[in-house]
RNA sequence: GCCGGGAUGGCGGAAUUGGUAGACGCAAUAGACUCAAAAUCUAUCGAUCGCAAGGUCAUGAGGGUUCGAUUCCCUCUUCCGGCACCA
């Protein structure tokens, strides 16, 4: 009876299963299929010189064991692959070496694209996207002057956040505790024009969209603080002997007796109207221009002490109190947000109570519950010192006292126009041109792509200007619209900008007509499934949305959200516990594991290391588990017997490694899954024989987490197709419960057997079984049992007294 | 400071509508095979008391609810992530 299996070679198994995917197109997506779609995505990597990560195998892994479930379970599934390929690493690596991003990033993508293909992902590669391609970003720009046609993409000049270091303009989002996120240098200030994008005109259903779509939680949360929706009022103080009046924003109206003075951001345009009134204007013109100087690490890591200084012949009176009372500049507070402008409440506000205290201010309760001479109270309370609002609750009259002061309720959100002006070469070229007559003008579709001249040298410059602008040849040129002297735009895109719509050139990458058709965006999008890292949550994963939305209202996509589903991943951590790097030497090369272990033992050990969505270490001693794991299942072979019934033992086990396999998947336990096949495997090692039924069952859960195996075995019994479209088994509801049932038997609560009785036995049957036991008998001891608790097919326990 | 998530053997981790804590894997120890080693197989593998049967303790710390708590509640310690002068 036993066969002669032959020893497994990963290596042979592997190459001759991946030649013959490709040669069947086995995961080429068609759209004429009348299969239900199912589209899953993974973030597109970024083409770095240092090759392909275990932490892409991880996530690429996941996703690539979803899309061959669905395949099996009749899913017609697109899982597409590409290139993230601007970006500066690319840059700086062509500035070092002399040799052109172009061809760095083509020699990268083939290390990466072979790398890929050695791992056995399901990708369907003739959809292959590169973002640095001209014929890709041609669309690009495209979409960026319907943005620029529709007044969302404008030019403002602004203080940006410079990186000294890359020489480069930073959006807010890019920039952390004041440095820089990709080098860590501290963030400067410059005065600059910048493209902007406007996408606080979405803030709103940025945020009111995340209702209907399943993203986690904590990817909704980061989203939420990230827009910063905050529902307040708008209240306004007149300003003696002027038009002007300033305008405060305030999320707590109903402390409005208590306002002792205002402040005003050092950027507050007021303060320069005021000019002739403030009798000490070159004080608060100091105050001011140091205030600019800060960079945004001394504003963000000093000591909080507030500063600010008065403007002095500026006189206010309070709405309501008409006491009058003064107005300071202060960098406490903020310029962009809410009206840069606010009213200080120092007995109900932290920061107002320390200010108030350094500039002897007066303090005035208005909302009982708290003691003020020692701190602000920010709690709720009774109104006190407030006029008619005396004695009622603080939060019961926010819109009522806000109607009383005049002022209206209005909504504010944290989020800033995303600065889109890049000054380096690796980027899109912004397709617009300055001219003498016209202004800014748009190039016209037949002008695009507007490629990246080539050029000998990258290095941007100093004074804030991207490269391009030394190439006065490429930089002058004609108006499209007049035909007079023009200049075109050298700032670059940013490396979000590609990255924001490739899951919609995916649906039709070759299209030269349009960034995709209409009914292939019908038949693909949305994308059913998204995971990746959570380091985009705030960056990517918005902007893409975005630009959704945006081409949503231009009607040039069906949905209005363009991921159904966010899930994240954990990252891998070096073996010394800490991120892997270069410098710390204690990267993992995937490939070494491939050529000793085998893919399939990659794929394992990286789906059993540990729960997905957590940041793990990774072990190289462990892998070799997962090896075994796969041998094992291997010489499993040896057993398999054609006409063969198994024992009710496996064939329950079978069944509910099914379900577990299954459900696993759908919540990404994929740990806990393949532990699961791997009880399977020992209970089955320990059987005579067993039938090429249940072998080829569990073969079939098992090809999504080690595919080139499971095909090989697959053939070896005789099958002519693909297990890739072979069906998801399905489990059988009858044979998921055993007939026997152990029973828990506690005394008092602790364990002191177990008997094994008919499933679904009465509390009599049990109890009298149960009390035959010598183990339980010594311990009830002829005391009175008092209570009896009991659970079915779990747990009888006595408590005596 | 605010919000969110954790803390379980030597290690990675299982198990929660409250019901046998430590599944599965790694490492380790002993044995089989071998001239030997590797690989493989078998057994042991939280701590502690005991010759054993068996007992007791144990899921970051302390308390509570319960017949029963890793799971629920309160207080605290600590780690990780996010936001941070957002009025």
């Amino acid at each position: 009876m036993k066969n002669k299996t032959t020893e497994y070679n990963h290596t042979k198994i592997e190459k001759k299963w991946q030649k013959f995917w490709e040669k069947n197109k086995s995961f080429v997506a068609k759209e004429d299929s009348k299969k239900k779609k199912f589209y899953g995505l993974i973030e597109f990597p970024y083409p770095s010189g240092d090759g392909l990560h275990i932490g892409h195998v991880r996530s690429n892994t996941a996703m690539d064991i979803i899309c061959r479930k669905r395949r099996m379970e009749g899913y017609n599934v697109l899982y597409p692959i590409g290139w993230d390929a601007f970006g500066l690493p690319t840059e700086n690596s062509a500035i070092k070496t002399g040799v052109h991003p172009t061809v760095l990033t083509k020699k990268n993508t083939n290390v990466f694209r072979k790398q890929l293909k050695s791992i056995g992902f399901s990708f369907d590669w003739t959809r292959e996207v590169n973002t640095s391609d001209p014929k890709y970003y041609k669309w690009t720009q495209w979409i960026f002057l319907q943005f620029f046609k529709k007044g969302l993409a404008y030019k403002k000049r602004m203080l940006i956040n410079w990186c000294p270091k890359c020489k480069i303009g930073l959006a807010n989002e890019e920039v952390v505790d004041g440095k820089c996120e990709r080098c860590g240098a501290p963030v400067e200030k410059r005065e600059k024009e910048q493209w902007m994008l406007a996408i606080t005109k979405y803030a709103d259903r940025l945020e009111k969209d995340l209702e209907g779509v399943n993203y986690l939680e904590k990817i909704k949360t980061q989203q939420k603080n990230w827009i910063g929706k905050s529902q307040g009022s708008e209240l306004w103080f007149n300003i003696a002997n002027s038009e002007e009046k300033i305008i405060v924003f305030t999320t707590r109206p109903d402390t409005f007796y208590g306002v002792t003075y205002v402040v005003l951001a050092p950027e507050h345009q007021l303060i320069n109207q005021l000019k002739s009134q403030i009798t000490n204007f070159t004080e608060v013109e100091k105050y001011i221009k140091d205030a600019k100087n800060k960079s945004e690490i001394e504003r963000t890591s000093e000591t909080k002490e507030k500063t600010g200084v008065e403007l002095k012949g500026v006189i206010v009176k309070h709405p309501i109190t008409k006491e009058i009372i003064p107005v300071y500049v202060s960098d406490y507070v903020l310029g962009h947000y809410g009206t840069g402008a606010v009213m200080a409440v120092p007995a109900h506000d932290d920061r107002d109570y320390a200010f108030a205290k350094k500039y002897n201010l007066p303090i005035i309760e208005v909302i009982s519950g708290g003691d003020i001479s020692k701190q602000a109270y920010i709690e709720d309370g009774i109104m006190i010192n407030s006029g008619k609002f005396d004695g009622r609750k603080n939060t019961e009259i926010v819109k009522e006292i806000t109607e009383y002061a005049g002022g209206k309720m209005v909504t504010t959100y944290k989020l800033r126009d995303w600065i889109f002006s890049r000054q380096h070469y690796w980027g899109e070229p912004i397709p617009v041109v300055n001219c003498e007559k016209c202004g800014l003008v748009a190039l016209s579709l037949k002008d695009l792509p507007l490629k990246l001249p080539m050029v000998k040298k990258y290095q941007p410059t100093d004074n804030g200007e991207s490269p391009l602008a030394l190439i006065t040849k490429w930089v002058n040129t004609k108006c499209p619209n007049c035909g007079g002297k023009a200049k075109r735009e050298t700032d670059t895109m940013p490396n979000w900008a590609g990255s924001s719509w490739y899951y919609l050139r995916y649906t039709d990458s070759k299209n030269n007509k349009e960034f995709a058709d209409m009914d292939k965006l019908k038949y693909w999008t949305p994308v059913d499934w998204y995971n990746g890292g959570m380091e985009h949550v705030t960056l990517h994963l918005l902007y893409s949305r975005f630009w959704h939305k945006f081409l949503f209202d231009e009607k040039l996509v069906p949905t209005d959200e363009p991921y159904l589903k966010r899930t994240a991943h954990g990252f891998i951590l070096g073996e010394d516990g800490e991120k892997m790097s270069k410098s710390r030497g204690n990267v993992i090369n995937p490939d070494e594991v491939v050529k000793n272990l085998g893919a399939d033992s990659l794929r394992i050990y990286e789906m059993f290391m540990g729960p997905f969505d957590q940041a793990i270490t990774w072990s190289t001693d462990n892998i070799i588990g997962s090896r075994r794991f796969i041998e094992r299942v291997w010489k499993l072979q040896e057993k398999v017997v054609s006409n063969y019934s198994d024992s009710e033992n496996v064939i329950l086990l079978l069944n509910q490694t099914i379900k577990k396999v299954t459900d696993d998947i759908e919540n990404m336990n994929f740990n806990t899954a393949i532990s699961g096949m791997m009880i399977l495997t020992n209970s089955l090692e320990s059987q005579e024989k067993i039938s090429k039924k249940t072998y080829l069952d569990f073969i079939k859960i098992l090809s999504p987490f080690a595919p080139h195996m499971c095909e090989e075995i697959w053939q070896i019994f005789g099958n002519k197709k693909t297990i890739v479209l072979e069906s998801w088994p399905k489990f059988d509801e009858t044979k998921l419960i055993s007939s026997k049932a152990k029973i828990v038997v506690q005394v008092n609560g602790k364990v002191r057997t177990t008997i094994e009785v008919q499933v679904d036995s009465t509390q009599d049957i049990v109890e009298k079984e149960a009390l035959k036991n010598e183990a339980v008998v010594k311990w009830i001891d002829n005391k009175k049992i008092v209570k009896r608790i009991f659970i079915k097919n779990k747990i009888i326990n006595f408590v005596v007294a």
